[in-house]
DNA sequence: AAGAGAAATGAGATATTGTAACGTGTCTCA
DNA sequence: TGAGACACGTTACAATATCTCATTTCTCTT
């Protein structure tokens, strides 16, 4: 098993790594941060925290705001469950909270569909010209709008 | 004079440059884009189409709503005259509209101070990458966050 | 120079995204 | 059992972005 081996986890699995990555940085694991997960990991394309907050109420019965949301979504983009999505203000989950990496996302302009890719040489290329312009980086964003191989 | 002379254009006639290439592109160069390009300009940093609402209303003594600046901005951009900052929901001046390129941007979380650096091996290596993961890219986005060399 | 059509801007409302402030509940642990 | 820490609720608000439709300005042709 290599550092790299990007099993799935899916389902119950996925949430299950999840809570022990959570418990592992030293935060809790909720009932509500359980059904922002689940929520977060139902959608298939990056979700807004109005969507986010949406899809809770409803799974809760009851109105959750906003801003819990936003809160919780900075733990999990902390604690690296998830992402954010620069250029679509939304959120998804990372399916590997284990691999740390500056990832690339491929964001369709048409449907929205958006998936990452690692490539560490292109990161470090990116950190590299950064420092080398007397720049110290801390969070690459490197994400590319265009259109997937759906809609192509 | 190489394809990649950056000689630098200021004051009058980076605007000159701007009128002319907009001109170019098809646009009107009224007064109102002429005092949005001049209030954009005029920032050291990134501007919010509000910061540029505000400045263009005492330029010109006269409330100047916002969307008419996102709708000038977005022209601007099209005619690469401005780019857009992604990871700041903020607009900088392309000094250079004649030159295309994917550029990179280093933003300090600090100070707001944003710098572009071109590369076009890194964001080649980027649209490479795209491409291999069966998608076709459009607009490249490289922004880096981290700390400048004066607050560094 | 005048008028018609196109393009640009004004005005206001509204949608979307993101924070701040402060109160309440809940859990732990001494 | 009660003090402190933490999570969450609630409300208000700030910041960013878009929509619609009216009005003005510009351009082009005659």
């Amino acid at each position: 098993m290599t550092a790299h081996d990007h099993t799935l986890h899916q389902g119950e699995s996925l949430t299950e790594v999840a809570r022990l990555t959570l418990l592992k940085s030293g935060e809790q694991w909720t009932a509500m941060r359980s059904a922002v997960f689940e929520a977060l990991s139902s959608f298939a394309k990056p979700a807004s925290a109005y969507d986010i907050a949406d899809a809770v109420s409803k799974l809760r019965s009851k109105r959750v705001a906003a801003n819990s949301v936003y809160r919780i979504l900075d733990i999990f983009v902390n604690a690296n469950l998830a992402r954010r999505v620069e250029t679509a203000n939304a959120y998804i989950v990372n399916e590997h909270p284990d691999c740390i990496h500056d990832c690339i996302f491929l964001v369709c302009d048409n449907c929205g569909q958006t998936t990452h890719i690692d490539n560490d040489s292109i990161s470090n290329g990116v950190r590299d010209a950064a420092v080398k312009a007397g720049f110290m980086p801390v969070r690459p964003v490197i994400e590319v709008r265009g259109k997937c191989g759906d809609c192509g």
